[in-house]
DNA sequence: CCAAACATACCGACTGAACGGTATGGTCTC
DNA sequence: GAGACCATACCGTTCAGTCGGTATGTTTGG
């Protein structure tokens, strides 16, 4: 319960339990459908204290986007992808690792950008940018290692890794918005694999998958 | 304007506008975004009007959900993408006719349903099963032709028509919500050309782009 | 080293507008 | 004249946001 400081004004106790209570709940409900009340009730703060950290319920929106980049940047970065040796290997190590982490209830493993984009892109184009950031910064951070691949297999074609990078993510956003509307995770698996099938196509290596 | 009548009591006309106006308002801001008094001020009808045709604005979220199930179900069954023989050019015609389709405004092009879900599936059972309905009711309408193009040529591996019709789904949501956060339909023109690029390459059919 | 002066963090009652929904009564058609 | 259709006034609740206030840190002057 250290309060915060001059020298470390972020540190606030009460900002970051109302940025986690928003990522919790604005993935279950929605930005729209989730008013500040209830964001304090969850973080145990007061209306008083979530106005004094936030400007509005779209400055914490923007907030929350660019916490969620901070956070999942810097779990993809410590991830067991990067290990292999060979870019392919650590691109389809990525669509597998998304896969697995795909587990559980729909509102731990789904998209707060993802979700709070479609809502709010366009009545607020400070959280859509900030959602942006974060869906293609991360995007941005595959392209090295499918840039690479490319270059190893000595493959070309109508596609650029930047580009093919940013396909993977609308496989998975496309993934979660199925996975919710058929109330079934296993339907975001589907699609990642599809993906991982297409990638190897692409690179024309086997899928282990012809007939025998 | 004819008003309805006992003999045809979905023909309302003040219920059409209500539909009408939730479809292009709830894809520009979203379900929880959208009031009741907004709509009704949009189709120009009073809230007894509305309250008199739908239950609760939860009754209107699943009814708008059934009408988009069905007007979309009568315009893709009369585009031309079911004209050629084969039905492997079908399912591309299928792929080439959605990009061709996105376009303009994106409140225009993009999905009702997949918006909504996004939203609701937590906390309306009824909303997100209609949604359901929809999304995959339309993919269920490619897999004949799917599996026809499996059958002629010879192709089989660890996916199945229905699987792929689901996965074509899940691509188009997760264009939609990159072209929302890029603010750039072209993102979405980008993960439906990976998908044509994708079911070629199942079908062991060149994609017009290898090296020369 | 102390204390005044200031900055930051937090509290909770309050506001006016907007919310979904209701009650009631009128009008038009069969 | 029965029932479908629509209008309007209204209800209780919840919404985002405000504001005066307190408590506790940090800075600074002597």
């Amino acid at each position: 319960m250290t309060r915060p400081t001059k020298r470390n004004p972020e540190r606030g106790d009460a900002r970051t339990r109302l940025l986690d209570a928003a990522r919790d709940t604005i993935r279950r409900s929605g930005y729209t459908a989730t008013s500040v009340d209830e964001l304090c009730e969850a973080a145990g703060v007061t209306k008083g204290s979530f106005f004094h950290h936030f400007r509005s319920k779209e400055a914490l929106g923007v907030a929350a986007a660019r916490r969620w980049a901070e956070t999942t940047t810097a779990f993809f970065a410590e991830a067991p992808y990067h290990l292999p040796d060979d870019p392919l290997e650590r691109v389809l190590a990525y669509v597998a690792f998304r896969k697995s982490i795909i587990a559980g209830d729909i509102e731990a493993f789904s998209c707060l950008v993802g979700t709070m984009v479609q809502e709010v892109h366009a009545s607020s184009p400070a959280i859509r940018d900030a959602c942006g950031d974060s869906i293609f910064g991360h995007a941005a951070t595959l392209e090295a290692d499918i840039e690479a691949a490319m270059r190893s297999r000595g493959v070309t074609g109508g596609w650029t890794a930047a580009g093919l990078a940013r396909h993977t993510q609308a496989v998975i956003q496309g993934a979660f918005v199925l996975a919710k509307a058929g109330n079934d995770l296993t339907l975001a698996h589907e699609s990642l694999d599809h993906l991982e099938r297409y990638i190897r196509l692409l690179f024309n290596c086997s899928d282990g998958s012809e007939p025998t």
